[in-house]
DNA sequence: TTCTAGCACTCTTCCATTGAGAGTGCCAAG
DNA sequence: CTTGGCACTCTCAATGGAAGAGTGCTAGAA
């Protein structure tokens, strides 16, 4: 009789699991290495800390924790982490009461920048780590009206209605001044085509429309048209996330060093990189983590990324997620992470 | 005959007044508190650091210098830098290429918010410290138009465009539905009556019809105004200011404790405080400085503050500046920060 | 086999000590 | 009023135990 279990880790007895799952718990709430004789004091095990040693012996060969010296305990490794989040941990089960809580605070009828900083405040509030929202894609949202008013000289302003929640501007610039009469002429035009129509769609028909019926356009559809244009191209530009208490990662030691803050700090102005992690999750269902080097950044090294996506209508539409040491607790944050997922796109969801 | 200038600094020769500025120019480079023999070097009196010393001792007892140890040099007290800003110091000229690339970055037609953006940009960018700006006030800026468009139930959107350059953006919830073309009735009626008109004659004048009127308005007028009281409502909850470069302060040794940087960050992200202490500034016509303690702010106590206003149409309606450490070469950022300010006003200039 | 106890060994951390270096304060003389 | 000299003070970095924690290994017990 073997109790080896091949399924979850290679060669891992079912007693080395539990006690690298205790060795992280324990490091994840102390934050020091965890020796052999705190171990078999934690693990309930009753064995001797000689015998921990032994295990954590090989638990170090296999590469699931090290040491940071000769005679410290031991720290887990990202492969550590890894399996632990993969097939040891045991999620906590949240507050009931706490839900509810939150998800008072996120009420529907806020526009869409101030549901986002509510939320990214939530998520760092109660985890104690920095919280990030990505603003929602509105690929699949369907444009509700578009207007034009005149400003002066030949700047003309766009003003877009999307999903009935947020609305956008844009200031256009034209090569002569356009009248008001002229202009609403434009916008009914685009209304009657586009109204109620997913901007993804606008798009293609722009692009359509464009190529095959330019010839036989009158002045004002060709005008109207050629707004729109200029109002839909760049879609994605103001691809862009929210960011709170990023404060929190000033007091965890592992980021003690100040040099590491200050990149961190500064990927976080750079959005850069940040926003190219997040966009990773767009794809995936549920809950995403990165710990460490996994993110491919080397900023985030001393990281774990929690991440959860959002959506409207089925459709997923940004992403959610913490942004903290990876000696965070995973059990607590994971599930976090995942409720506000589900009660942003609640809240998110459209009216009647 | 007596060389003791008593209009600046009680008591204070000549020499002692250039001692202290050869000394704080010493600092502010290097850092290091400044020894008797290094400041005989620099000062190029031709005096024995034995005499420099003397002087020394009495700048000490008047409060403008301190040593932080029985055997290190001096270093400049607050009492010793206001001195210096108000009455030594000789601000650098600026490059006029610099001058003109920096005015070539601010380009007119960017809206408000891109263009605070970017002056806070290139104030952190060319002080390596932290640069802010406040958005400004629009309590003189002229209401352009006003337009309402229905969303969904009861809810109206309501588009203000100010000063050709910002449109601003507020939802308003109604106890009934209400069509387009009642709308489009109410912000017509509202644009006869307030187009081209400042925001805080506007204001003056809502509270005034509707005080005196409200009887004998019909349902349309009365239905408009009361949507204007709802927009023009809250006039400075959106006071806000725009920040850039924080990372900048994160390696200034005077700031190497991360209880204070950390304190700094959340000052900067609540927002409140730093507020509070651009907004004094708008009154006073030029650079304004706060030197350590004296902005008051807790957290600012190691930190200086340089500040200018800036205005549109000779009135003004914003505070810029930069933040950082009260060691900075203050040559260098007071005239950045008048300039940038002028710029920032010509920039604002309403077209024609 | 598997576990355990014991023991030598290693490595960090926390002092206390020491010497060099920098700079001061004061005094007496120019 | 200025200067050189000199004793003094304080920081900083390096050094060296001593204590504490934890390991690895080995031999014996279950």
């Amino acid at each position: 009789m073997s109790d080896v279990d091949t399924r979850s880790g290679p060669q891992l007895g079912e007693r080395a699991q539990h006690l690298l799952k205790v060795l992280i718990e324990r490091y994840t709430q102390e934050g020091h290495p965890v020796g052999s004789r705190a171990l078999a004091r934690d693990a309930q095990l009753d064995l001797s800390p000689a015998t921990i040693r032994n295990v954590m012996s090989d638990l170090e060969e296999l590469g699931f924790v090290r040491s940071p010296h000769t005679s410290a305990g031991r720290v887990p490794t990202v492969q550590g982490y890894r399996l632990f989040v993969d097939s040891l941990l045991k999620v906590q089960t949240l507050d009931l009461n706490e839900i509810e809580q939150m998800s008072e605070s996120l009420d529907p009828d806020l526009d869409t920048k101030t549901l986002m900083d509510t939320v990214s405040n939530m998520l760092s509030g109660i985890t104690k780590l920095a919280g990030v929202v990505t603003l929602p894609r509105h690929e699949h949202a369907a444009l509700r009206q578009i207007d034009f008013l005149p400003l002066s000289q030949n700047r003309v302003l766009a003003i877009m209605v999307i999903d009935d929640r947020e609305v956008q501007n844009r200031i256009l610039h034209t090569d002569r001044p356009f009248g008001r009469g002229e202009l609403e002429q434009a916008a009914n035009y685009l209304n009657h085509l586009f109204a109620g129509k997913d901007i993804s769609e606008v798009r293609r028909v722009l692009i359509r429309d464009l190529r095959e019926t330019k010839e036989t356009m009158n002045r004002l559809m060709a005008t109207a048209i050629e707004f729109a244009e200029q109002v839909f191209s760049d879609p994605d530009g103001g691809e862009d996330f929210v960011l709170a208490g990023q404060t929190n990662l000033m007091d965890c030691q592992e980021l003690g060093n100040v040099e590491k803050l200050r990149g961190l700090f500064e990927a976080f102005s750079e959005k850069q990189d940040i926003l190219h992690l997040l966009d990773r999750c767009l794809q995936a269902e549920g809950v995403h983590i990165f710990i460490g080097e996994e993110s491919g950044f080397q900023v985030l090294d001393e990281c774990s990324v929690v991440t959860a996506p959002y959506s409207v209508d089925g459709e997923v539409v940004g992403v959610l997620g913490v942004i903290g040491p990876t000696r965070m607790a995973y059990n607590r944050v994971i599930p976090i992470v995942d409720a506000t997922a589900r009660l942003l796109s609640a809240a998110l969801k459209p009216r009647d």
